[in-house]
DNA sequence: ATGTCGCTTGCATACGCAGTCAATATTCTT
DNA sequence: AAGAATATTGACTGCGTATGCAAGCGACAT
């Protein structure tokens, strides 16, 4: 029923609505009623149609489709190395929000060093109908977009576009607040790389929240979102004058790399001799080895709520520019101090 | 110099090709031949255009010359999210040498369960000049790809088009002759569900290479890939009577399972009492706490190499159906024993 | 029986660009 | 200096589809 002869496309190219139309015996634009949602044919003439272009195997060109009505169907999206290594997942998730949504997602990598402009006038070319950035973006390029009616949906960024992001303040304060029950006084906080602005952002909470609640936090100890990094970056801490009771980490990652750094190099118990958490909630954090006290970025929410966001501009149902903060949920585990050590 | 006044787009619809032709004072195909390279036009004629070209903001429609040439330099990539899973940065990589290809790639995600059929006519309708499958697809989908004239390079899986894949026979080999020379008798294998291609090809060649070297191998226990399956599969392996010397799995997520079954469920020593292997080497099996004894596989090799592969066939370079082995590398860590204990 | 209205359908055109063909400008040859 | 060869350029058409417009057609009311 599904399978009847085919396509005989053979290598005489492809199967257009002409050749449906033909076999069908109706004009080239009942073809394209036959597959146009909502378009005025007959039910029976549409059916006829459909058999037709089954047995001819035929499926209405995308490209030039989105010639004719300026809509592609594309969404872009941005991302680079970093992004892609802290996010598992992350375009994976995009990609399922976005086919769900009746579109198609076009992935455009960047160096870490990006400079993301550049790419504006490709992205252009492809006709995307809107763009998912991951990825720092100038003002300016954000302003061509909008000029040239490109809707943006920054992910877990700020700038002159709508926005989705993880609620890093509250996230913060939740562990701050927990942190200073369990008997933290004085933390080093290591983070990212110097521009990398969810680490920014992470610091800037994390420094109103813990002089909320009467904790010091010391300068940030920048390290490169890695492992290695983390772990550099602890022993270069924990080895100075006077110590911190604890040490934060901008991601879960370095945070591993923070436990490693003292259970193997520094012969440090966790959390023992030094509290540790971290950001993200990775699938490692929660693994019996690192046990990590952290906070819980909902990917996969934040993936949902940028197309959403998106698609909505697209369609003209929303307001440009808005914001939505994803809730983010703390998580104990065993690498801070347990609340009886307060 | 770049930044002119650039588009005065504004709300007019997008800048083409006859918009830049009238502000430089000549024809649409100069400015078509302007921006095609080793087209026919003088050096000067061509800057002339490039000039008000930019002043404009003007760039040639991907879509539009995508109709045209029957080439519309999309690449297709098919993931499901278990293979996104497993190989972290796999679509990082695959889209760093698309672009570099000077292709885009258009990405294809899949729910785990698939049926990669239904997608094929909505690949098509996209044009895309190939295809690279990180899924299993069935026969019939790839001989319609074959006669639709989409080249197809099939990733870490076999069938009847072009593929590349991980040396698994020969990585496994060079595993199992460090773990016969270390004390290895018999050993369990943890594999991942029942389907999985990647899986299989593993426990093939650890069969033969366990042969090899006269060590048991017990029949599989499936898991699902993940930690908490491989720590699932390593408490009921060796609660049973007669426990292995060994634990080999078929991918590292689920051996570092098994590392943190035997040292924080049943209060083993790896490698003390028992071994443990995986396969992939993904960052956290050289991490201190795990320190795991595994195989390498190249995932930006992998990568290059399918695009490379594809993009020959995209430009008839080369014929059909070639098969490229990456090589494996072993990397012993400390959840093996050493060459000493053997 | 005639006029009107709503639903279908076909015709013709446009989307933005590449490439063919013929015309013109340029250079080289003897 | 004239003719041949070559390098540039422009007018025009087509890639595969969507849609405005007008024509056809049955239903319905008067």
């Amino acid at each position: 029923m599904q399978q009847t002869d085919d396509d005989q496309a053979g290598l005489g190219g492809r199967v257009t609505s002409y050749d449906v139309a033909r076999r069908a015996g109706v004009s080239q634009s009942a073809v394209s009623r036959a597959f146009r949602e909502g378009a005025s044919i007959s039910a029976e003439l549409r059916a006829r149609i459909h058999r037709a272009a089954a047995a001819l195997g035929y499926a209405p060109s995308h490209i030039a489709r989105a010639l004719m009505t300026q809509r592609s169907r594309l969404v872009g999206v941005l991302v680079t190395e970093a992004t892609a290594r802290n996010n598992p997942d992350i375009l994976f998730h995009l990609g399922q929000h976005i086919q769900e949504a009746g579109n198609r997602m076009l992935v455009f990598t960047l160096p870490d060093d990006a400079a993301g402009d550049g790419i504006l006038s490709d992205l252009l070319s492809y006709h995307v109908d809107g763009l998912i950035a991951a990825t720092t973006l100038p003002e300016e390029t954000l302003r061509r977009c909008a000029r040239h009616g490109v809707p943006v949906v920054l992910y877990n960024r700020h700038g002159i576009a709508a926005s989705v992001a993880c609620d890093h303040t509250m996230g913060m304060r939740d562990l701050a607040a927990y942190l200073a029950r369990t008997g933290t006084r004085d933390a080093a906080f290591i983070a990212g790389p110097q521009e990398a602005p969810v680490s920014e952002e992470r610091h800037r909470a994390a420094r109103a929240a813990f002089a909320e609640f009467g904790m010091t936090l010391r300068p940030a100890v920048h390290a490169d979102y890695t492992h290695a990094g983390g772990h550099a970056a602890t022993v270069a801490v924990l080895t100075g004058v006077a110590p911190p009771d604890t040490i934060l980490c901008a991601n879960d990652t370095m945070a591993l790399g923070a436990i490693d750094a003292c259970r193997h190099t520094l012969g440090l118990s966790v959390p023992g001799d030094v509290a540790i958490a971290g950001f993200d909630d990775v699938p490692q954090a929660g693994w019996p080895s690192y046990s990590l006290t952290t906070v819980a970025q909902p990917i996969p929410d934040l993936a949902r709520a940028a197309v959403h966001l998106l698609v909505d501009q697209i369609d003209g149902r929303t307001t440009a520019n808005e914001r939505r903060l994803v809730p983010a949920a703390l998580v104990v585990r065993a690498s801070s101090r347990s609340a009886a050590a307060g």
